[in-house]
DNA sequence: GTGGTCTAGACCACA
DNA sequence: GTGGTCTAGACCACG
Protein backbone atom coordinates (compact mmCIF):
# COMPACT_ATOMS: atom_id res chain seq x y z
CA UNK A 1 0.00 0.00 0.00
CA UNK A 2 1.43 3.08 -1.20
CA UNK A 3 1.44 6.35 1.29
CA UNK A 4 1.54 9.82 -0.74
CA UNK A 5 1.66 12.81 2.18
CA UNK A 6 1.96 15.87 0.49
CA UNK A 7 3.54 18.20 2.41
CA UNK A 8 2.30 21.74 0.87
CA UNK A 9 -1.24 20.97 1.52
CA UNK A 10 -3.76 22.69 3.61
CA UNK A 11 -4.59 19.40 5.07
CA UNK A 12 -2.55 18.29 8.51
CA UNK A 13 -0.52 15.40 7.72
CA UNK A 14 -1.67 13.46 10.59
CA UNK A 15 -5.12 13.91 8.30
CA UNK A 16 -3.72 12.77 5.24
CA UNK A 17 -2.32 9.76 6.85
CA UNK A 18 -5.98 8.93 8.40
CA UNK A 19 -7.45 9.05 5.30
CA UNK A 20 -4.91 7.18 3.25
CA UNK A 21 -5.75 4.43 5.96
CA UNK A 22 -9.08 5.12 5.65
CA UNK A 23 -9.17 4.54 1.30
CA UNK A 24 -6.68 1.53 1.96
CA UNK A 25 -9.20 0.11 4.52
CA UNK A 26 -11.99 0.73 1.81
CA UNK A 27 -10.08 -0.71 -0.74
CA UNK A 28 -9.46 -3.86 1.15
CA UNK A 29 -5.71 -3.15 0.36
CA UNK A 30 -6.05 -3.58 4.58
CA UNK A 31 -8.24 -6.02 5.90
CA UNK A 32 -9.96 -6.48 9.22
CA UNK A 33 -7.49 -8.07 11.50
CA UNK A 34 -4.42 -7.18 9.59
CA UNK A 35 -1.37 -5.08 11.42
CA UNK A 36 0.23 -1.98 10.86
CA UNK A 37 3.23 -0.88 11.00
CA UNK A 38 4.42 0.63 14.01
CA UNK A 39 4.35 3.87 14.68
CA UNK A 40 8.40 4.29 14.77
CA UNK A 41 8.49 2.12 11.88
CA UNK A 42 5.93 4.08 9.69
CA UNK A 43 7.05 7.34 10.82
CA UNK A 44 10.69 6.46 9.98
CA UNK A 45 9.43 4.87 6.25
CA UNK A 46 7.44 8.39 5.36
CA UNK A 47 10.08 10.57 6.86
CA UNK A 48 7.38 12.45 9.54
CA UNK A 49 7.14 12.49 12.90
CA UNK A 50 6.47 10.14 15.81
CA UNK A 51 4.03 12.17 16.92
CA UNK A 52 2.28 13.03 13.55
CA UNK A 53 1.65 8.87 13.09
CA UNK A 54 0.20 8.19 16.85
CA UNK A 55 -1.94 10.99 16.41
CA UNK A 56 -3.26 9.03 13.20
CA UNK A 57 -3.39 5.87 14.77
CA UNK A 58 -4.93 7.29 18.15
CA UNK A 59 -7.44 8.93 16.09
CA UNK A 60 -8.25 6.04 13.74
CA UNK A 61 -8.89 3.66 16.87
CA UNK A 62 -11.12 6.51 18.39
CA UNK A 63 -13.11 6.53 15.41
CA UNK A 64 -13.33 2.43 15.59
CA UNK A 65 -11.45 2.33 12.43
CA UNK A 66 -8.00 0.37 14.58
CA UNK A 67 -7.55 -1.75 17.75
CA UNK A 68 -4.67 -0.89 19.48
CA UNK A 69 -3.27 -3.66 21.51
CA UNK A 70 -0.04 -4.13 24.00
CA UNK A 71 1.72 -6.87 22.35
CA UNK A 72 0.15 -7.29 18.77
CA UNK A 73 0.40 -3.60 17.91
CA UNK A 74 -2.05 -1.57 15.89
CA UNK A 75 -4.24 -4.09 13.87
CA UNK A 76 -7.57 -3.04 11.42
CA UNK A 77 -10.41 -3.42 13.69
CA UNK A 78 -11.82 -7.28 12.88
CA UNK A 79 -15.53 -6.07 13.62
CA UNK A 80 -15.17 -3.09 10.77
CA UNK A 81 -16.02 0.18 11.42
CA UNK A 82 -18.73 1.33 13.02
CA UNK A 83 -21.88 1.54 10.66
CA UNK A 84 -23.09 4.55 9.66
CA UNK A 85 -26.19 5.88 11.42
CA UNK A 86 -28.15 9.18 11.22
CA UNK A 87 -25.82 11.65 13.43
CA UNK A 88 -23.12 10.45 10.86
CA UNK A 89 -24.98 11.30 7.77
CA UNK A 90 -26.33 14.54 9.05
CA UNK A 91 -22.47 15.22 9.40
CA UNK A 92 -21.80 14.15 5.82
CA UNK A 93 -24.46 16.37 4.90
CA UNK A 94 -23.00 19.64 6.20
CA UNK A 95 -19.49 18.48 5.12
CA UNK A 96 -21.09 18.05 1.61
CA UNK A 97 -23.03 20.75 1.47
CA UNK A 98 -20.56 23.38 0.84
CA UNK A 99 -18.26 21.50 -1.69
CA UNK A 100 -21.47 21.28 -3.85
CA UNK A 101 -22.89 24.74 -3.42
CA UNK A 102 -19.28 25.86 -4.84
CA UNK A 103 -19.41 23.37 -7.39
CA UNK A 104 -22.88 24.33 -8.25
CA UNK A 105 -21.53 27.97 -8.52
CA UNK A 106 -19.22 27.34 -11.21
CA UNK A 107 -21.56 25.22 -13.32
CA UNK A 108 -20.62 21.76 -12.63
CA UNK A 109 -23.31 20.06 -13.63
CA UNK A 110 -25.37 17.21 -11.37
CA UNK A 111 -24.15 14.92 -13.88
CA UNK A 112 -20.41 15.64 -14.04
CA UNK A 113 -20.75 15.33 -10.32
CA UNK A 114 -22.66 12.09 -10.38
CA UNK A 115 -19.77 10.97 -12.63
CA UNK A 116 -17.09 11.61 -10.22
CA UNK A 117 -18.71 10.35 -7.77
CA UNK A 118 -18.98 7.12 -9.39
CA UNK A 119 -15.36 7.05 -10.48
CA UNK A 120 -14.24 7.20 -7.10
CA UNK A 121 -16.23 4.42 -6.30
CA UNK A 122 -15.06 2.40 -8.76
CA UNK A 123 -11.67 3.51 -7.20
CA UNK A 124 -12.43 2.12 -4.50
CA UNK A 125 -14.04 -1.32 -5.75
CA UNK A 126 -10.99 -2.17 -8.33
CA UNK A 127 -8.92 -0.93 -5.39
CA UNK A 128 -7.15 -4.24 -4.25
CA UNK A 129 -5.49 -5.10 -7.62
CA UNK A 130 -3.56 -1.46 -7.23
CA UNK A 131 -1.73 -2.98 -3.79
CA UNK B 1 -30.37 36.11 4.38
CA UNK B 2 -29.66 34.04 7.40
CA UNK B 3 -26.10 33.27 8.07
CA UNK B 4 -25.66 30.46 10.61
CA UNK B 5 -22.49 30.30 12.38
CA UNK B 6 -21.38 27.48 15.25
CA UNK B 7 -18.37 28.88 17.55
CA UNK B 8 -17.54 25.07 18.66
CA UNK B 9 -17.13 23.83 15.10
CA UNK B 10 -13.66 22.86 13.81
CA UNK B 11 -13.85 25.01 10.98
CA UNK B 12 -12.36 28.32 11.14
CA UNK B 13 -15.09 31.09 11.67
CA UNK B 14 -14.29 33.03 8.64
CA UNK B 15 -14.49 29.50 6.19
CA UNK B 16 -17.98 28.98 7.72
CA UNK B 17 -18.82 32.59 6.48
CA UNK B 18 -17.35 31.68 3.27
CA UNK B 19 -19.68 28.59 2.77
CA UNK B 20 -22.46 30.50 4.23
CA UNK B 21 -21.99 32.99 1.31
CA UNK B 22 -21.34 30.22 -1.50
CA UNK B 23 -24.27 28.30 -0.51
CA UNK B 24 -26.57 31.50 -0.55
CA UNK B 25 -25.12 32.65 -3.99
CA UNK B 26 -26.30 28.68 -5.34
CA UNK B 27 -29.31 29.11 -3.59
CA UNK B 28 -29.38 32.04 -5.63
CA UNK B 29 -30.40 34.35 -2.21
CA UNK B 30 -27.48 36.60 -3.39
CA UNK B 31 -28.03 37.46 -7.06
CA UNK B 32 -24.88 38.43 -9.54
CA UNK B 33 -24.31 42.59 -8.70
CA UNK B 34 -26.00 42.37 -5.43
CA UNK B 35 -24.49 44.02 -2.79
CA UNK B 36 -23.23 42.35 0.36
CA UNK B 37 -23.06 44.36 4.16
CA UNK B 38 -20.10 46.06 4.85
CA UNK B 39 -17.71 44.56 7.01
CA UNK B 40 -18.38 46.05 9.97
CA UNK B 41 -21.53 45.82 9.93
CA UNK B 42 -21.66 41.98 8.83
CA UNK B 43 -19.08 41.76 11.69
CA UNK B 44 -21.20 43.30 14.41
CA UNK B 45 -24.11 41.57 12.73
CA UNK B 46 -22.91 38.31 13.38
CA UNK B 47 -21.02 38.96 16.71
CA UNK B 48 -17.16 38.68 15.64
CA UNK B 49 -14.57 40.83 14.90
CA UNK B 50 -14.41 42.86 11.26
CA UNK B 51 -11.43 41.14 10.46
CA UNK B 52 -12.76 37.71 10.18
CA UNK B 53 -15.54 38.97 7.95
CA UNK B 54 -12.29 41.13 6.17
CA UNK B 55 -10.86 37.64 5.69
CA UNK B 56 -13.91 35.71 4.31
CA UNK B 57 -14.32 38.97 2.03
CA UNK B 58 -10.91 38.37 0.72
CA UNK B 59 -10.67 35.01 -0.01
CA UNK B 60 -13.75 35.15 -2.23
CA UNK B 61 -12.68 38.01 -4.32
CA UNK B 62 -9.54 36.14 -4.53
CA UNK B 63 -11.48 32.93 -5.85
CA UNK B 64 -13.81 34.95 -8.07
CA UNK B 65 -17.13 35.51 -5.78
CA UNK B 66 -16.70 38.52 -5.12
CA UNK B 67 -15.97 41.78 -6.09
CA UNK B 68 -14.60 44.64 -4.36
CA UNK B 69 -16.60 47.97 -6.24
CA UNK B 70 -14.99 51.47 -5.22
CA UNK B 71 -18.52 52.77 -5.54
CA UNK B 72 -20.83 50.39 -4.60
CA UNK B 73 -18.81 48.35 -1.94
CA UNK B 74 -18.48 44.41 -2.21
CA UNK B 75 -20.79 43.03 -4.48
CA UNK B 76 -21.20 39.50 -5.77
CA UNK B 77 -19.46 39.30 -8.86
CA UNK B 78 -21.56 40.07 -12.09
CA UNK B 79 -20.08 37.57 -14.33
CA UNK B 80 -21.11 34.67 -11.93
CA UNK B 81 -18.03 32.40 -10.25
CA UNK B 82 -15.23 31.20 -12.48
CA UNK B 83 -16.48 28.01 -14.28
CA UNK B 84 -15.34 24.23 -13.07
CA UNK B 85 -12.10 23.10 -15.58
CA UNK B 86 -10.27 19.82 -15.30
CA UNK B 87 -7.69 21.42 -12.29
CA UNK B 88 -11.04 22.13 -10.23
CA UNK B 89 -12.57 18.54 -10.87
CA UNK B 90 -8.81 16.75 -9.89
CA UNK B 91 -9.18 19.17 -6.45
CA UNK B 92 -12.73 18.51 -6.02
CA UNK B 93 -12.06 14.51 -6.59
CA UNK B 94 -9.17 15.06 -3.71
CA UNK B 95 -11.32 16.27 -1.44
CA UNK B 96 -14.30 13.68 -2.59
CA UNK B 97 -12.30 10.63 -1.88
CA UNK B 98 -11.59 10.36 1.84
CA UNK B 99 -15.08 11.26 2.38
CA UNK B 100 -16.42 9.12 0.07
CA UNK B 101 -13.82 5.72 1.62
CA UNK B 102 -15.29 6.36 4.65
CA UNK B 103 -18.85 6.49 4.14
CA UNK B 104 -17.74 3.16 1.93
CA UNK B 105 -16.11 1.43 5.45
CA UNK B 106 -19.09 2.28 7.58
CA UNK B 107 -21.42 0.70 4.92
CA UNK B 108 -23.26 3.58 4.08
CA UNK B 109 -24.52 2.26 0.30
CA UNK B 110 -23.91 4.15 -2.74
CA UNK B 111 -27.58 4.28 -3.37
CA UNK B 112 -27.45 6.12 0.51
CA UNK B 113 -25.13 8.50 -0.94
CA UNK B 114 -26.66 9.36 -4.17
CA UNK B 115 -29.96 10.50 -2.22
CA UNK B 116 -27.71 12.57 0.28
CA UNK B 117 -26.34 14.20 -2.95
CA UNK B 118 -29.38 14.65 -4.50
CA UNK B 119 -30.98 16.16 -1.58
CA UNK B 120 -28.67 18.87 -1.30
CA UNK B 121 -28.83 19.67 -4.75
CA UNK B 122 -33.03 19.98 -3.87
CA UNK B 123 -32.13 22.10 -1.36
CA UNK B 124 -30.02 24.12 -3.34
CA UNK B 125 -32.48 24.41 -6.31
CA UNK B 126 -35.30 25.15 -3.92
CA UNK B 127 -33.36 27.81 -1.82
CA UNK B 128 -34.88 30.78 -2.88
CA UNK B 129 -38.24 30.35 -1.52
CA UNK B 130 -36.33 29.79 2.05
CA UNK B 131 -34.58 33.30 1.98
CA UNK C 1 -10.83 61.91 -25.76
CA UNK C 2 -12.22 58.80 -24.37
CA UNK C 3 -11.85 58.36 -20.58
CA UNK C 4 -11.62 54.53 -19.20
CA UNK C 5 -12.15 53.57 -15.62
CA UNK C 6 -12.52 50.56 -13.71
CA UNK C 7 -13.95 50.72 -10.72
CA UNK C 8 -12.93 47.20 -9.45
CA UNK C 9 -9.61 48.43 -9.63
CA UNK C 10 -7.19 48.45 -6.98
CA UNK C 11 -5.78 52.12 -8.21
CA UNK C 12 -8.12 54.55 -6.68
CA UNK C 13 -10.30 56.13 -9.28
CA UNK C 14 -8.80 59.66 -8.79
CA UNK C 15 -5.31 57.96 -10.41
CA UNK C 16 -6.76 56.40 -12.84
CA UNK C 17 -8.23 59.61 -13.78
CA UNK C 18 -5.12 61.86 -13.51
CA UNK C 19 -3.47 58.64 -15.70
CA UNK C 20 -5.69 59.33 -18.31
CA UNK C 21 -5.22 62.96 -18.40
CA UNK C 22 -1.20 62.72 -18.64
CA UNK C 23 -1.79 59.64 -21.56
CA UNK C 24 -3.77 62.10 -23.53
CA UNK C 25 -1.33 65.03 -23.00
CA UNK C 26 1.90 62.91 -23.67
CA UNK C 27 -0.56 61.48 -26.97
CA UNK C 28 -1.22 65.33 -27.97
CA UNK C 29 -4.80 64.88 -28.07
CA UNK C 30 -4.65 67.40 -24.99
CA UNK C 31 -2.27 70.35 -26.30
CA UNK C 32 -0.49 72.83 -24.10
CA UNK C 33 -2.98 76.03 -23.37
CA UNK C 34 -6.31 73.60 -23.93
CA UNK C 35 -9.35 73.99 -21.89
CA UNK C 36 -10.27 70.89 -19.72
CA UNK C 37 -14.04 70.20 -19.03
CA UNK C 38 -14.83 71.97 -15.31
CA UNK C 39 -15.04 69.58 -12.18
CA UNK C 40 -18.65 69.53 -11.90
CA UNK C 41 -18.98 68.45 -15.69
CA UNK C 42 -16.03 66.03 -15.89
CA UNK C 43 -17.33 64.62 -12.80
CA UNK C 44 -20.83 64.14 -14.10
CA UNK C 45 -20.05 62.84 -17.44
CA UNK C 46 -18.20 60.17 -15.94
CA UNK C 47 -20.35 59.33 -13.65
CA UNK C 48 -17.59 60.20 -10.43
CA UNK C 49 -17.83 62.18 -7.32
CA UNK C 50 -16.61 65.93 -8.10
CA UNK C 51 -14.08 65.39 -4.64
CA UNK C 52 -12.80 62.62 -7.10
CA UNK C 53 -12.10 65.00 -10.40
CA UNK C 54 -11.02 67.86 -8.36
CA UNK C 55 -8.08 65.79 -6.69
CA UNK C 56 -6.94 64.21 -9.89
CA UNK C 57 -6.80 68.35 -10.97
CA UNK C 58 -4.95 69.85 -8.02
CA UNK C 59 -2.65 67.00 -7.99
CA UNK C 60 -1.71 67.44 -11.65
CA UNK C 61 -1.54 71.18 -11.08
CA UNK C 62 0.60 70.56 -7.94
CA UNK C 63 2.68 68.23 -10.58
CA UNK C 64 3.02 71.29 -13.18
CA UNK C 65 0.66 69.52 -16.03
CA UNK C 66 -2.32 71.56 -15.74
CA UNK C 67 -2.93 75.38 -14.27
CA UNK C 68 -5.90 76.63 -12.80
CA UNK C 69 -7.25 79.67 -13.77
CA UNK C 70 -9.96 81.57 -11.69
CA UNK C 71 -11.35 82.74 -15.05
CA UNK C 72 -10.60 80.48 -17.73
CA UNK C 73 -10.79 77.36 -15.72
CA UNK C 74 -8.03 74.47 -15.81
CA UNK C 75 -6.07 74.24 -19.06
CA UNK C 76 -3.05 72.16 -19.98
CA UNK C 77 0.07 73.88 -18.66
CA UNK C 78 0.90 76.22 -21.71
CA UNK C 79 4.69 75.90 -20.96
CA UNK C 80 4.39 71.86 -20.53
CA UNK C 81 5.37 69.49 -18.01
CA UNK C 82 8.49 70.40 -15.77
CA UNK C 83 11.22 68.68 -17.22
CA UNK C 84 13.14 65.25 -16.14
CA UNK C 85 15.94 65.45 -13.61
CA UNK C 86 18.30 63.22 -11.24
CA UNK C 87 15.87 62.65 -8.66
CA UNK C 88 12.96 62.43 -10.80
CA UNK C 89 14.67 59.25 -12.50
CA UNK C 90 15.45 57.80 -9.36
CA UNK C 91 11.93 58.18 -8.43
CA UNK C 92 11.17 56.45 -11.65
CA UNK C 93 14.21 53.05 -11.33
CA UNK C 94 12.52 52.74 -7.91
CA UNK C 95 8.98 52.39 -9.34
CA UNK C 96 9.89 50.23 -12.02
CA UNK C 97 12.63 47.97 -10.28
CA UNK C 98 9.97 45.56 -8.44
CA UNK C 99 8.60 45.27 -11.99
CA UNK C 100 11.10 44.47 -13.76
CA UNK C 101 12.05 42.01 -10.93
CA UNK C 102 8.75 40.34 -11.32
CA UNK C 103 8.93 39.92 -14.94
CA UNK C 104 12.04 38.99 -14.97
CA UNK C 105 11.08 36.00 -12.05
CA UNK C 106 8.74 35.01 -14.38
CA UNK C 107 11.10 34.38 -17.40
CA UNK C 108 10.16 37.18 -19.60
CA UNK C 109 12.91 38.00 -21.34
CA UNK C 110 14.39 41.61 -21.72
CA UNK C 111 13.62 41.47 -25.62
CA UNK C 112 9.72 40.70 -24.40
CA UNK C 113 10.16 43.56 -21.95
CA UNK C 114 11.91 46.08 -24.77
CA UNK C 115 8.95 45.34 -27.51
CA UNK C 116 6.66 45.72 -24.73
CA UNK C 117 7.62 49.12 -23.86
CA UNK C 118 8.01 50.16 -27.15
CA UNK C 119 4.83 49.14 -28.02
CA UNK C 120 3.82 51.90 -25.37
CA UNK C 121 5.94 54.32 -26.99
CA UNK C 122 4.17 53.60 -30.34
CA UNK C 123 0.56 54.15 -28.85
CA UNK C 124 1.52 57.41 -27.34
CA UNK C 125 3.07 58.74 -30.65
CA UNK C 126 0.37 57.45 -33.00
CA UNK C 127 -2.22 58.48 -30.63
CA UNK C 128 -3.15 61.64 -31.88
CA UNK C 129 -5.07 59.75 -34.19
CA UNK C 130 -7.77 58.29 -32.25
CA UNK C 131 -9.34 61.14 -30.39
CA UNK D 1 20.03 39.43 2.14
CA UNK D 2 19.19 43.06 3.09
CA UNK D 3 15.43 44.13 3.42
CA UNK D 4 15.82 47.86 3.37
CA UNK D 5 11.95 49.26 4.02
CA UNK D 6 11.05 52.84 4.02
CA UNK D 7 8.30 53.47 6.39
CA UNK D 8 7.37 56.92 5.17
CA UNK D 9 6.59 55.55 2.07
CA UNK D 10 2.61 55.80 1.01
CA UNK D 11 3.67 52.24 -0.52
CA UNK D 12 2.24 49.67 2.64
CA UNK D 13 4.88 48.00 4.34
CA UNK D 14 3.68 44.79 3.02
CA UNK D 15 4.08 45.59 -0.43
CA UNK D 16 7.34 46.93 0.21
CA UNK D 17 8.43 44.10 1.94
CA UNK D 18 6.92 41.79 -1.15
CA UNK D 19 8.88 43.46 -3.84
CA UNK D 20 12.22 43.17 -1.83
CA UNK D 21 11.80 39.66 -1.88
CA UNK D 22 10.60 39.36 -5.86
CA UNK D 23 14.23 41.14 -6.26
CA UNK D 24 15.82 39.10 -3.88
CA UNK D 25 14.47 36.13 -5.77
CA UNK D 26 15.23 38.02 -9.15
CA UNK D 27 19.18 38.49 -7.88
CA UNK D 28 19.31 34.83 -6.97
CA UNK D 29 20.25 35.46 -3.50
CA UNK D 30 17.02 34.03 -2.32
CA UNK D 31 17.35 30.37 -4.78
CA UNK D 32 13.89 28.00 -5.00
CA UNK D 33 13.51 25.97 -1.87
CA UNK D 34 15.69 28.09 0.23
CA UNK D 35 13.68 29.07 3.66
CA UNK D 36 12.91 32.08 4.75
CA UNK D 37 12.84 33.70 7.90
CA UNK D 38 9.81 32.78 10.47
CA UNK D 39 6.87 35.86 10.20
CA UNK D 40 8.27 36.36 14.12
CA UNK D 41 11.21 36.34 13.40
CA UNK D 42 11.84 38.37 10.31
CA UNK D 43 9.24 41.06 11.93
CA UNK D 44 11.51 41.20 14.83
CA UNK D 45 14.20 41.84 13.01
CA UNK D 46 12.33 44.23 10.62
CA UNK D 47 10.58 45.96 14.00
CA UNK D 48 7.57 45.22 12.24
CA UNK D 49 4.07 43.39 13.61
CA UNK D 50 4.33 39.12 12.65
CA UNK D 51 0.83 39.99 10.63
CA UNK D 52 2.47 42.64 8.45
CA UNK D 53 4.93 40.05 7.09
CA UNK D 54 2.24 37.40 6.92
CA UNK D 55 0.28 39.40 4.76
CA UNK D 56 3.39 39.68 2.09
CA UNK D 57 4.30 35.95 2.66
CA UNK D 58 0.42 35.19 2.34
CA UNK D 59 -0.06 37.01 -0.93
CA UNK D 60 3.37 35.52 -2.37
CA UNK D 61 2.11 32.33 -1.56
CA UNK D 62 -0.90 33.01 -3.68
CA UNK D 63 1.22 34.52 -6.90
CA UNK D 64 3.37 31.71 -6.76
CA UNK D 65 6.55 33.17 -5.86
CA UNK D 66 6.36 31.29 -2.02
CA UNK D 67 5.19 28.01 -0.51
CA UNK D 68 4.49 27.10 3.09
CA UNK D 69 5.73 23.45 3.69
CA UNK D 70 4.45 21.78 6.82
CA UNK D 71 8.26 20.59 8.13
CA UNK D 72 10.44 23.43 6.17
CA UNK D 73 8.00 26.62 6.89
CA UNK D 74 8.18 29.27 4.55
CA UNK D 75 10.30 28.43 1.25
CA UNK D 76 11.00 30.06 -1.90
CA UNK D 77 8.60 27.88 -4.47
CA UNK D 78 11.18 24.71 -5.52
CA UNK D 79 9.33 25.74 -9.46
CA UNK D 80 9.93 29.50 -9.79
CA UNK D 81 7.64 31.73 -10.15
CA UNK D 82 4.68 31.14 -12.46
CA UNK D 83 5.43 32.23 -16.28
CA UNK D 84 4.31 35.28 -17.78
CA UNK D 85 1.76 34.63 -20.23
CA UNK D 86 -0.46 37.07 -22.42
CA UNK D 87 -2.79 37.98 -19.47
CA UNK D 88 0.53 38.93 -17.64
CA UNK D 89 1.94 41.19 -20.90
CA UNK D 90 -1.09 43.07 -20.80
CA UNK D 91 -1.16 43.92 -16.59
CA UNK D 92 2.08 44.78 -17.10
CA UNK D 93 1.70 47.39 -20.10
CA UNK D 94 -1.18 48.66 -18.73
CA UNK D 95 0.94 49.47 -15.13
CA UNK D 96 3.86 50.86 -17.27
CA UNK D 97 1.55 53.12 -19.66
CA UNK D 98 1.38 55.91 -17.32
CA UNK D 99 4.48 55.50 -16.22
CA UNK D 100 6.14 56.19 -19.54
CA UNK D 101 3.49 58.61 -20.37
CA UNK D 102 4.30 61.09 -17.62
CA UNK D 103 7.99 60.75 -18.36
CA UNK D 104 7.53 61.26 -22.19
CA UNK D 105 5.86 64.49 -21.32
CA UNK D 106 8.67 65.55 -19.28
CA UNK D 107 10.77 64.73 -22.49
CA UNK D 108 12.49 61.93 -20.57
CA UNK D 109 14.25 60.65 -23.98
CA UNK D 110 13.47 56.90 -25.02
CA UNK D 111 17.14 56.61 -25.20
CA UNK D 112 17.55 57.55 -20.95
CA UNK D 113 14.47 55.05 -20.78
CA UNK D 114 16.31 52.32 -22.29
CA UNK D 115 19.20 52.79 -20.46
CA UNK D 116 17.47 53.20 -17.06
CA UNK D 117 15.75 49.52 -17.85
CA UNK D 118 18.82 48.25 -18.91
CA UNK D 119 20.84 49.65 -15.85
CA UNK D 120 18.09 47.98 -13.70
CA UNK D 121 18.53 44.06 -15.09
CA UNK D 122 22.45 44.91 -14.79
CA UNK D 123 21.63 45.26 -10.76
CA UNK D 124 19.65 42.33 -10.73
CA UNK D 125 21.70 40.25 -12.69
CA UNK D 126 25.21 41.29 -10.77
CA UNK D 127 22.92 40.76 -7.72
CA UNK D 128 24.50 37.86 -6.39
CA UNK D 129 27.58 39.34 -5.46
CA UNK D 130 25.69 41.97 -3.13
CA UNK D 131 24.88 39.80 -0.86
C1' DG E 1 -19.17 55.43 5.88
C1' DT E 2 -16.27 52.24 3.11
C1' DG E 3 -12.34 49.25 2.77
C1' DG E 4 -7.07 49.12 3.62
C1' DT E 5 -3.25 49.10 6.72
C1' DC E 6 -0.90 48.39 10.94
C1' DT E 7 -0.27 47.18 15.66
C1' DA E 8 -0.67 44.23 19.79
C1' DG E 9 -1.57 40.38 22.10
C1' DA E 10 -3.77 35.77 22.87
C1' DC E 11 -4.71 30.93 22.00
C1' DC E 12 -4.34 26.83 19.32
C1' DA E 13 -3.02 23.14 16.05
C1' DC E 14 0.78 21.10 14.10
C1' DA E 15 5.15 18.70 13.75
C1' DG F 1 8.86 26.94 17.56
C1' DT F 2 5.92 27.19 13.37
C1' DG F 3 1.97 29.11 11.06
C1' DG F 4 -3.29 29.84 11.64
C1' DT F 5 -7.09 32.08 13.83
C1' DC F 6 -9.39 35.57 16.32
C1' DT F 7 -9.96 39.78 18.81
C1' DA F 8 -9.50 44.79 19.61
C1' DG F 9 -8.59 49.13 18.53
C1' DA F 10 -6.42 52.92 15.76
C1' DC F 11 -5.49 55.70 11.70
C1' DC F 12 -5.90 56.65 6.89
C1' DA F 13 -7.35 56.95 1.96
C1' DC F 14 -11.20 57.08 -0.79
C1' DG F 15 -15.49 58.76 -2.65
Amino acid sequence: MYIQLDFESETPIYEQLKNEIIIGIAKKQLVPGERLPSVRSLASDIGINLHTVNKAYQQLKQEGFLLIHRQRGVVVHPDGAPKADEHYEQKLKTTLRPLIADSYCRELSKEQFRRLVKSIYSELEEGKKDE
